[in-house]
DNA sequence: TATCATTTTTACCGTTTGGTCAAATCTCTT
DNA sequence: AAGAGATTTGACCAAACGGTAAAAATGATA
C-alpha cells in the first residue's frame, strides 16, 4: 500500500471534509433545528429528524454519534449568534444609540433566526442541562461588563436608576418574544402562519418604550 | 338488586367525587404539570408522571384516560389563570395606575404559578397544537377590547401613540420571563437555584421601564 | 361482618425509541 | 476499469413508550 501524503487516510475524525460530508452535515443540522426547536431535546426523536432530513437514520447516525451529539452542535453554533448582539454594545455611545441599536440588532436576529431563539427558549425551560456552563461562566462575564457601562451611564444620570441587569432581560424578553411567541403573535392579530409583517411595528413599539416615554401626563406636556 | 338512591351508581363518571379521587387527582396534576412544564408534551412520559407522583402507570391512567388527557386538564386551568389579570383592565382608571397593576398582577402571577407560565411557553414553542383555537377566539376578542381601551388612552393624549397590541406583548413578555427563564436569570445574576429574591428589582425595573422615563436627556432636565 | 363498588396491582401488548452491525453501493482517484 | 475509501441501506436489538385486561386488594356502608 502506498504511502498516502497526508499523516492519516481521508477518514471522518480527519480535518478534510467531503462534498457530501458537508452537503449531509448541514442538510441535518437543518433539518434537526426544526424538530428541536419545535418539540424540544426529549420531545425530538431522530426519526423525525432522519425524516425531515430525507435521510434513513442509520445514515444519519454515521454523521453523528448520537441525538446529543446533534443537540450540542446547533447549540453550540447558537451560543454565537446569541452573544454577537450583545458584544457591541460600546461605552463609547450614547446609551440611546447604543441600547437602541441593540434593541434593532435582537429583534433582527429573532426575525432571521427564529427557530435558533425557539432552541434556546426550549433549553431553558427544561432548565439548561446541556448550556448551564455557558450560562454561569460566559454570559455572566459578558453581562456583568455590559452592566457595568450602563451603571456608568445610571452615574453619569444619562440614563434612570435601575438595575443594568433587568434592563437586559427586558430587551431579551421583548425581543426574543416575536420568535418564541409567534404563533400567539400572529394568532392575536389576526396573521397567516407564515406572516412576520409584525417586525416593523414591533420596533417602533420597543423604540417607544426602551427610547422614549409611554406614559404622557395627563395636564399635557 | 335494590335500586340505588341516586340515579346511577357512585361511578367514575357520576358527579360526586370520593376523597381518594380528588386526592389523586390532584396528585396527578400536580406531578404531571411538573414533567409537562419541564419538558414539553412530546418530551413528558406517563412513567415519569406517574413515578413524580409516587403511583404506578395503570393506577394513574385509572383516573385519567390518556396522556392528552390530563394535558388538557392542565391547560383548561391554566387559561383562567392566564386571562384573568387581563380581565381586570378597566378603561375608567388612570393608564399609569391600570398599566402598572397589570404588571404587578402578570409579576405576582408568574412569582406564584413558574410552572403554569413553562407549561404555557411550552405550548407556545411547539406551535399551540392544543390552544390554538383559544388563542384566535378567546384571548384574540379580550386583546381586541383590551386595546381598544389603549387606543381611548392613546386619542386623549394620556398614552404615548403605539400599537396597543404590541404593548400587550412588551408587558406579556417582560413579566413571563422571570418565570420562563428564570435558570438564566438566576445563574446571571449568580443566586442559588430555589432564590426568587429578583422579583421585587424586576418589579421596580417594570415600573421605570412602562411607567417612567428611561432615558434621560443629557442635558439635564 | 358481609357486600359491593372503588381502587390498586400484576402481567401484559404493540409500537416507538436511540442505537448497532455488516453488507451493499457509491464516489473518487489512479 | 479497478481499487480503496466513503457512503448508504436493511435487518436488527434492548429499552422505553402509551395503553389494556383482569385479578387482587381496599374502602365504605348496611
Amino acid at each position: 500500500m502506498t504511502q498516502n501524503s497526508t499523516a492519516t487516510k481521508n477518514r471522518k475524525n480527519s480535518r478534510t471534509k467531503t462534498r457530501i460530508q458537508r452537503e449531509n452535515e448541514t442538510r441535518i443540522l437543518t433539518a434537526a433545528l426544526d424538530v428541536f426547536s419545535e418539540n424540544g431535546f426529549r420531545g425530538a426523536t431522530l426519526d423525525r429528524i432522519a425524516s425531515t432530513a430525507s435521510m434513513s437514520k442509520p445514515n444519519l447516525l454515521y454523521y453523528f454519534k448520537s441525538k446529543e451529539e446533534i443537540h450540542v452542535a446547533l447549540l453550540t453554533d447558537l451560543l454565537d449568534v446569541w452573544l454577537a448582539p450583545l458584544r457591541e454594545i460600546s461605552p463609547q455611545g450614547e446609551p440611546a444609540d447604543e441600547i437602541g441599536s441593540y434593541i434593532r440588532r435582537k429583534l433582527e436576529s429573532s426575525q432571521q433566526f427564529p427557530r435558533e431563539s425557539r432552541l434556546f427558549a426550549n433549553e431553558m425551560l427544561a432548565g439548561a442541562p446541556h448550556i448551564g456552563a455557558f450560562l454561569q461562566d460566559e454570559l455572566k462575564q459578558l453581562v456583568d461588563e455590559k452592566a457595568a457601562i450602563f451603571q456608568g451611564w445610571i452615574d453619569d444620570q444619562r440614563l434612570a436608576p435601575c438595575d443594568p441587569r433587568h434592563l437586559l432581560f427586558a430587551i431579551w424578553s421583548t425581543t426574543q418574544h416575536y420568535a418564541d411567541f409567534s404563533v400567539q403573535v400572529r394568532h392575536v392579530l389576526g396573521l397567516p402562519p407564515g406572516d412576520v409583517s409584525y417586525y416593523d411595528e414591533a420596533a417602533r413599539m420597543l423604540e417607544t418604550l426602551f427610547l422614549g416615554q409611554l406614559m404622557l401626563s395627563p395636564a399635557g406636556d
